[in-house]
DNA sequence: CATTGTGAACGGGTTCACAGCA
DNA sequence: TGCTGTGAACCCGTTCACAATG
């Protein structure tokens, strides 16, 4: 057990082992050790110990890992107990497949509004939710206490954007959109661009 | 110029840097430095001049980098100068989307065919594509010697089907599902998935 | 006896700092 | 002078290997 600061890479590979317990819950097992873990996700088992380490321990020598347990505590980690509320902006095509999409549920997230610019979009729903003025973006975002918001803007709108984001309160951006933002460090930035991801794999064609 | 293999992580910013290198350009900047195209993307200078060090000398001394030139040499080396096919495989709301996006063109891809199994979406248009029955995937694949697979269908089914993809000849994957695929190792295969990146992103918050 | 947790060894990626050159 | 290319130093994450233990 380490208490000091807990480096990145570590913390990026917790949803991982999360995301690979779940399922083997839902397939029914109870326990599992860091070797068949591993073996699922692709990692060595002793970096699954090493890692778990750094947070507890949580295992039993001889036994393994109990799946709930383990669930449990990654969880807590992760902060990933409660509910987080996201703010969708942008609402094309890809905004609508997110709208849409059942996959946040029981694993912290939930959309919870619907932002465009585009007065033809303004008002219509979209998987439940009624897309709303980007005008009413900070009102909206301060009143539920939202933190995080995944922006799906096009390219030459994602900055602007951003920065409105960050001005009403957001600590958190996953950002489809294909540039590199540039925003007050404290803020936290993901990016999602699949053309980086295929252009990286074409390397290693033939 | 070091002739010995690349390590991934090297080739893994490439795409970042194409991708910075082609926004300059659009607005009209010709010729850049380490300095500047660090600070854009967040990378130090040294780690760009090095991770370019490995594949030739393609700065000079006091001036730094002609865009146009940089950009080809990087489109060389990614293999983007030419223009892969993508089989696009599941038609659902992602499946949608990606099929109508236009960011692809000019950076290496197009998408060359969609495939479903859902009888109610077969032979419907999506994206100006016809959805094709999956029956026909390995046929299609071959045909159009297509490499490159982005796979949007559900958890349950991601394992099947790309064991499928590879039979038919895909090596490489781009896959959506919240699965980790188990695949011989001479597939490249990478992953997204919103929930891991937001689970992650909740770790700093507050 | 299987499997964890962990200090130590290892390996390799990043940063440093400067020679070299336009 | 300004900025690249690069060997060397540094740093840090991964792997190793084993004591500890249910």
């Amino acid at each position: 057990m380490d208490s000091t600061l807990i480096p990145d890479i570590v913390v990026s590979r917790l949803p991982r082992y999360l995301q690979a317990l779940h399922r083997m819950q839902e397939e029914g097992q109870n326990a599992t050790s860091s070797q068949e873990l591993g073996d699922r996700i692709g990692i060595s088992a002793a970096q699954i110990r090493k890692d778990l380490s750094h947070f507890g321990e949580f295992g039993k020598q001889g036994t393994g890992y109990s799946i709930p347990y383990l669930i449990d505590q990654l969880q807590a980690i992760l902060k990933v107990k409660q509910v987080w509320g996201i703010a969708l902006v942008g609402a094309g095509d890809l905004g609508h497949a997110i709208a849409r999409y059942q996959g946040f549920t029981n694993r912290g997230f939930r959309i919870a509004a619907v932002f465009d610019v585009d007065p033809h979009k303004i008002g219509s729903q979209i998987g439940g939710f009624v897309v709303q003025d980007m005008a009413n973006l900070a009102q909206s975002i301060r009143e539920n206490g939202i933190k995080v918001a995944m922006l799906t803007v096009p390219a030459d709108a994602a900055q602007k954007v951003a920065e409105e984001l960050v001005q009403a309160g957001i600590q958190s951006i996953l950002s489809y959109a294909p540039v590199p933002l540039n925003l007050p460090e404290e803020v936290y930035v993901q990016y999602i661009d699949p053309i980086i991801q295929l252009q990286h794999m074409t390397y290693y064609l033939g």
